[in-house]
DNA sequence: AAGCCATACAACCGCCCGGAG
DNA sequence: GCTCCGGGCGGTTGTATGGCT
């Protein structure tokens, strides 16, 4: 298939300059990791230029903040992870970039394309466009309690295996500098605490391949959780110091669907969450990557058949909605 | 073994914005 | 106010890879 981009770019005058267009080298990644190990990043055109390269300065910035960055991490999104990109992805929609923020390590392009290809996946599968309200319901309801589920399941299974060392069943409570709790992890209680963090519902709620026998429906929960009193006691984070909401990008959801206190996070000031980041052990991520940094074995929602299976239950258990 | 297909992800694009001159 | 340039963003495409038939 032709590139229209790619046969336009090839009349510019930078054709005429020979560069380079595809797979970096080795010798190329080199070329370009020295240059910044001694002369630092920016000023990407000059750069380029300077280290020999004969890339667009765009393709060398790119090439080092997405792969070649020491601090860059690839592959295995995390179930957390997951849970945080579906969940600041419904505050902030196609915001790669202020998503990433929040996952450290993580570039918006990998964020961009975990969410392309499997989210939006999903939505098809479910035969439901990724911006519907049916979709974003079925995110909500049944993927995020489930991730949280997964990740408490996981989280119990390394608690479990480690009770002698004690080390996994620490607890990693993130203060801000607010001194609020942005998330607390009780690996050795199951409690549902991260449930109640992240405003999702028990897993108790749920029917699952495992425990059909429950059939409590999920709707009627939500009241429970809509109601539940916020814990965050500080009145700055309702007082629209967010642009005056909290999620912004209005069209992705809606107010409705968004009670203040469906996330216990979800009003936090920006400045909140990148002293999070910037505290040395504040990456909650690793703090549970004894049991997540194997994601490769562990489940994946939507990535097997019984999970699909099992959300597409959930769609039929609701008529396809909530 | 070979061909087909789906998937993941690297790399690219155009557009936009802000700062400097 | 304008132009230029660097940089950032979201969207799109190309391709390697692995699974399936």
């Amino acid at each position: 298939m032709e590139d229209k981009g790619r046969s336009l770019k090839n009349n510019n005058m930078e054709d005429e300059m020979d560069l380079k267009r595809g797979p970096w080298t080795a010798e190329e990644d080199f070329k370009l990791m020295n240059y910044i190990a001694t002369n630092g990043e920016g000023r990407w055109n000059s750069l380029s230029r300077c280290a020999g390269l004969q890339r667009t300065g765009k393709s060398c910035r790119l090439r080092w903040l997405n792969y070649l960055r020491p601090d860059v991490r690839r592959g295995n999104i995390t179930l957390e992870e997951q849970l945080l990109i579906l969940e600041l992805h419904s505050r902030w929609g196609n915001r790669w970039s202020k998503i990433a923020q929040y996952l450290p390590g993580r570039t918006d392009n990998e964020i961009k394309n975990y969410w392309r290809t499997r989210v939006q996946k999903h939505a098809k599968q479910l035969k439901c466009d990724v911006n519907s309200q049916q979709f974003k319901d079925t995110m909500k309801y049944l993927w995020m309690p489930r991730l949280v589920e997964r990740i408490q399941s996981a989280s119990a299974t390394a608690s479990a295996a480690t009770t002698t060392t004690g080390s996994a069943g620490t607890s990693s409570c993130i203060t801000t500098s607010n001194n609020h709790q942005f998330m607390n992890y009780d690996y050795n209680n199951n409690n549902n605490s991260m449930g109640q963090q992240f405003g999702v519902m028990s897993n108790n709620d749920y029917i699952t391949p495992e425990n059909s026998s429950v059939a409590v429906s999920p709707v009627s929960d939500l009241t429970e959780y809509y109601s539940a009193p916020n814990p965050n006691p500080n009145p700055e984070y309702y007082s629209g110091q967010m642009g005056n909401s909290y999620y912004p990008d209005q069209n992705m959801v809606g107010p409705q669907l968004l009670p203040e206190n469906y996330f216990d996070y979800s009003g936090l000031l920006d400045e909140d969450l990148t002293a999070m980041q910037e505290q040395s052990n504040l990456n909650w991520f690793e703090n549970i990557n004894g049991a997540a940094s194997s994601s490769d074995s562990l489940w994946n929602i939507g990535e097997s058949d019984e999970d699909f299976w099992f959300l597409q239950q959930q769609q039929l258990n609701n008529n396809g909605s909530f």
